[in-house]
Parts: structure tokens; sequence; C-alpha cells
DNA sequence: AATTTCACG
DNA sequence: ACGTACGTGAAATTA
């Protein structure tokens, strides 16, 4: 790696998490007590602030080990973390109604490549990490709204493969481009989105006849139902996490929240209790026509409970 | 004070 | 012909 680039790495993590977080340890308590914003994003995410524990790295090899820095209240205690498994797809396979994604999900396929072996016309066993990528690149895509540009840009593949690429896909997946197209002409009449819970984005350049402003509002017509009721579902089954968690008097107590993803600092006698409650919880929260899959692992700081 | 860069989902 | 991926926050840099 070019020695500027790694010096640049090293320092980001020096100034941004090991020279910062601990100088915002309470002194009464001896922990980083982050702050959850209710009601700042666009689509109904929590945000963390002071520090923002949301962003703690996790992909690089030197990064996320900073995560060995949260640990569990006493040795009496484990941290659990559970995350929900492609829940932003799950909830376009629910909305959309596409029989082919509700049937991936349903039999419990891995996505990517079950996307791959459908654009490439081949077995899932003889997808490549290279068709993979590809389909992965257009699964998130579709997610943010797709353009062949932005696929382009993203995954370094040239406009037109990029084009023929999403063309594939939308065949594939055709009740995916017909809620895409649905979603754009709703916002259109309503003036705004709106999540499986209800909640609301206005989007006031929807019908802009500036068509860069304007793109901009459709891809939020379509991104903000997916995230939005994602976050939906992690708020009820945070909610319910809590409710359940006291009303049996239990002394584990759920201390973060990472946007698909719950941190419970879980007494060890507990821990089997506790996981039964996590999973129930978010797995429960808001029926779909998909069932919703959470990965859980225990640890003795936040990295190994990944 | 605004912009850029980079950390996360 | 145009210009484009969604949502955040913190630190450093630019103005």
């Amino acid at each position: 790696m070019p020695a500027i680039l790694e010096f640049r790495g090293l320092n980001k993590l020096l100034n941004t998490y090991v020279e910062a977080l601990p100088k915002l340890v309470n002194s009464k308590t001896g922990k980083i007590h982050t702050s959850y914003n209710q009601a700042v994003t666009a689509t109904g995410r929590l945000s963390s602030t002071n520090p923002n524990l949301q962003n703690i790295p996790i992909r690089d090899d030197k990064g996320k080990i900073m995560r060995k820095a949260f640990i569990p209240s006493d040795d009496q205690h484990i941290l659990l973390a559970a995350d929900y498994s492609q829940i932003e797809l799950r909830i376009m396979a629910h909305l959309s109604e596409d029989e082919a994604m509700l049937e991936a999900f349903q039999n419990d396929e891995d996505i990517h490549q079950s996307t791959a072996a459908k654009l490439f016309k081949v077995k899932p066993d003889e997808v490549t990490r290279e068709q993979r990528g590809q389909a992965k690149g257009a699964n998130f895509g579709i997610i943010y709204g797709i353009s062949a540009f932005g696929l382009a840009q993203n995954t370094g593949m040239s406009n037109k493969d990029a084009k023929a690429l999403i063309d594939s896909y939308f065949e594939t997946y055709p009740k995916v481009k017909a809620y895409m197209d649905a979603s754009i002409a709703k916002a259109r009449e309503a003036g705004y989105a709106e999540t499986i819970m209800g909640r609301k984005r206005f989007l006031k350049d929807i019908n802009s006849a500036n068509g860069v402003v304007r793109g901009a509002a459709e891809r939020n017509a379509i991104n903000a139902p997916i995230q939005g009721s994602s976050a939906d579902m992690i708020k009820v089954a945070m909610v319910k996490i809590n409710q359940t968690i006291r009303e049996q008097g239990l002394k584990s107590r759920m201390i973060m929240q990472v946007h698909d993803e719950v941190i419970i600092d879980a007494e060890k006698n507990e821990i089997e209790k506790v996981k039964n409650i996590v999973l129930e919880s978010m797995q429960k929260a808001i029926p779909l026509k998909v069932k919703m899959k959470v990965d859980m692992n225990t640890g003795n700081d936040w990295l190994e409970a990944h």
C-alpha cells in the first residue's frame, strides 16, 4: 500500500477513535454513553453522536481492532450481537412481492449468489467470485434506486455493461422493476414516500422540472420505504426486547444499535433466555411475506461477538 | 462556516 | 444532452 494512503488510514483511526473515545468516558460510570437521535434522519433511522458508535471500524484488519475496546460490563456478562441478514432486500422482496426474490429468501439462499446464477444463467455452485460481486453490486444498486451510471461508477464496469446488467436484473426480478416504477408514481401523486409503519418522507422535488433534482427525489422515493421500513422493524423489535427483559426481571441490558444490529450486555446465566427473546423479537417484529433471518454471536468484546 | 475525506449500515 | 447510486457523523482542510 502506498505510504501516504497508509498514513492517512492510520491517522484516521488514531484521531477519530484511539484518541477521541477515551476522552468521552463518563467519570461516574466509567463508560462511554452515546446519544441516539430519534428525529434526525430523513428515513427514520436512528443516528448516534458524541460519540458516533454506529461507525466503529470493522471492514479493515487494523480498523477492526477498535472493536476490542467494547467489552461487557464485568466478567459476569458477555456481549451478544444480533443482526438482521439482508433486511433491506427482504423488505424489497416483501414490498414488491416478486416471486423469484421471495422464493430465494424462503429457500434461505445466498441472495447474491442466487441473483448471480439467475443473471448469468449458471448453476448456483458454478457462480464465480466475479459474478457474485456483480450481482451484489446490482442488489445494492436496486435498494438505492439504481442508475447504470451509478452502478458503473461503483463497480468499475463500463456504462454499457452496467446497463445490460440492470436489464437482466429486471428480467430476473420483474416485480422489483414494477415496484420501483410504482413507488415513483405514488410519490408523485402523494408528495411523499411511506414506510410499512406509515412514516412519511416528503419529497418536494418529486415533480421538479430539473431532471437531476427530480432524479434524486425519485431515488429517494424508492429507497426511503426500504431503508425506513428496516428502521421501523428494528425499532419495534427493540421495544419488545426491552419490555420482555424488564417483564422477566433480567439483568441483561440492550446497550447499542447499529441500523440492522442490536448489542446486549448479557448476564452469563441469562444468555439462553436473552438469545430467545432477541431472536423472537427481531424475527416477529413486523411479519412479512418473507421470513427474517437473524444472526447472533457472543463474545468477550464486540469484535469477538461478530 | 462550508467542503472534503472517511468511518459505518 | 445532461448528470446520477441510499442514509449518517467526526475530523481535517479550505475559504
